[in-house]
DNA sequence: ATTGGTGCAAAGGATTTGCAGTCTA
DNA sequence: TAGACTGCAAATCCTTTGCACCAAT
């Protein structure tokens, strides 16, 4: 998580009303406020999980508030550039979208799509590898491919 | 490597002849030999490389061989369930089809789209998180993102 | 000859782009 | 009002499916 933003979110916690809450947020990371990005910000910023584009359209129409595809695409791909949600990539048919942007890693459930959270605790990195030349680190991603245990 | 694989290959070293190495490669993963996936497989398992669909029918093409799009796909997904390759998901407008089925991990330059092989013992993750009820590991991924330096 | 498998054209579906509309200063 | 930004329809492009064909028994 950027540091300006892990400041804002502790910041906020004593505010009270979500909507304000999320403005704050969208300002403080130098996003405009509309009426689709507060929407889209308050479902998935609303707490931690792991939410396809698909899914977050999904509760958009659910609450009767209109939103196209494209503009969902758009404004979580916005939403990740400025740091408020993560991409995770682990299937090549859809990404997800992690409202959870402090470091962890993931199990991926290959078999019915579920994302679970992997506290950094519970496993570590030892060492990183040589990088080639001119580059620098971005992120590191683990992911653990499970499958249902067969019966 | 699935063992039967791995003594196929050693097996095989002595042979002479690429392509009826390939064959044997091939019909000891149980795939039936055609003219396209010998085409394939000579492209992709020639040597320890990533490459995308569209580098591979790229590359079929250059040979002046007629092979289709679809057919690409669907024979690296076979090759794949097979264990002849290994799929390597880093970004969700392009699989890659590494051809070092060894267990390793990637650097992806997010940059310029490269993979870049990291051997096991550069790096190695400590410990294994407590997975989900019913389900079993199929897989870790680990993969360094890193970008180009700015100058 | 039958049957299972194979290969491709066309379809499908997630994501991006171009432009008209909207909001801010 | 100027200026830039936003949001959506349509386009794009990767990948999968459905069906005609082929190979082995």
């Amino acid at each position: 998580m950027r540091p300006i933003l892990m400041r804002m979110v502790s910041k906020l916690t004593t505010d009270t009303g979500a909507e304000q809450r999320i403005r704050q947020l969208l300002e403080g990371a130098g996003v405009r406020c509309t009426r689709q990005r507060l929407l889209l910000a308050s479902i998935v910023l609303h707490r931690k999980q792991h939410l396809s584009a698909e899914q977050v359209l999904a509760f958009a129409n659910r609450a009767r508030q209109v939103v196209s595809k494209a503009t969902v695409y758009n404004t979580l791909g916005l939403f990740a550039r400025m740091g408020l949600v993560r991409e995770v990539i682990v299937d090549p048919q859809r990404t997800f979208y992690d409202s959870n942007v402090t470091e962890h890693h993931h199990i991926y459930n290959e078999d019915d799509g579920t994302l679970t959270d992997v506290g950094q605790d519970e496993f570590r990195i030892e060492g990183l590898p040589t990088l080639p030349p001119g580059t620098e680190v971005h992120g590191v991603d683990v992911i653990v491919r499970v499958r249902t245990r067969p019966a």
